[in-house]
DNA sequence: TTGGAGTGTCAACAAGGCTGACTTATCGTA
DNA sequence: TACGATAAGTCAGCCTTGTTGACACTCCAA
């Protein structure tokens, strides 16, 4: 079941052997440290860390998304992400709205303050994913995207589909 | 300098946009959720981690390695390591043998015991990888190393590869 | 024989997850 | 209109996993 195919019709299946999947396994756990280490770097000494940054970032791409709809994004519990929030809104850097037509609702913005450092985080993210892209070519970065879409759990796909394929 | 290109020689350069780049980073975050998902699931409910995974995944792969080794591949300190390792060792899971040549040295060992955990565990992550390989294709799988390796920082990479290249 | 390296350990702390319990305000519907 | 459901916020307490700093022990090599 997990061994490494050797029957006659195995020719091109050779990419799913235990070995390149340990690679793949492998890849991921050390590529995401370098994923996270550029904002991680520029938010250690400031108040904040990797969970400010990940809903600073959703946060911008979703203006005026609502509390609920972050927790599915993110994935925590609302006391968890509560604590995030608190903090980026006590410091300027997020403005929560009262819902125009759900007043039960909070709509979150970034203030001024609170995209200067989403794109600081982003650029220096996006430098480094640049570079990657850059080095490995086109047609590797459509597999790559291909690979990670088909390991996401489906709650995560659809978040992920529907950022992509947004026409904001 | 982190502009969509639009000049007249950037017709191949499409994916290196900022629109690419940050589906980049956000398949990033939503895949690697999937990709920790089924050994989280696994070692919940036991008094095991994702710290404890880590260490038990790089002991199988190099048996014998050091805990200075084994510091540098997890990057973490080594009273974090120690703790994990302390648990491990007195569950009986990873035998820690005072090193031949440098008696310095604790070379780590999995057990029985731990070899039976580290398989359980990495079925999980190995089916993970290997249906979303399936799904993306051959050389959707190669692209997906590309980017991943061009992601890494330089000591992590150095790791990855000696690894990767190994003949054991 | 002494300095430094490898290892182990104690204490204290922080970030960021979690559960459980509860409040407040609002909404929708029976 | 009254009541149950929903959205959000909060308090308290817990866990894992990371961090620093300080210190001890063993052993190798200059």
């Amino acid at each position: 079941m997990s061994q490494t195919p050797t029957g006659q019709n195995s020719q091109s299946l050779l990419f799913l052997t235990d070995e390149q999947l340990r690679q793949g396994i492998e890849a991921m756990f050390f590529a995401y440290r370098g994923f996270t280490a550029d904002p991680d770097r520029i938010l250690e000494g400031m108040a904040y860390g990797r969970a400010h940054h990940r809903a600073i970032h959703f946060i911008n791409r979703s203006p005026g998304t609502t509390v609920n709809n972050l927790l599915g994004i993110l994935g925590v519990t609302k006391q968890s992400l509560n604590r995030v929030l608190r903090a980026l809104i006590e410091d300027g850097l997020v403005d929560s709205k009262v819902g125009a037509e759900d007043k039960r609702e909070r709509n979150l913005y970034l203030t001024e303050k609170g995209e200067a450092l989403e794109r600081e985080l982003s650029n220096a993210q996006r430098e480094r994913m640049r570079m990657a892209f850059r080095n490995a070519g086109p047609d590797a970065v459509l597999g790559f995207r291909q690979v990670l879409e088909a390991m996401m759990d489906e709650d995560m796909r659809r978040h992920y589909v529907a950022l992509r394929d947004r026409t904001v």
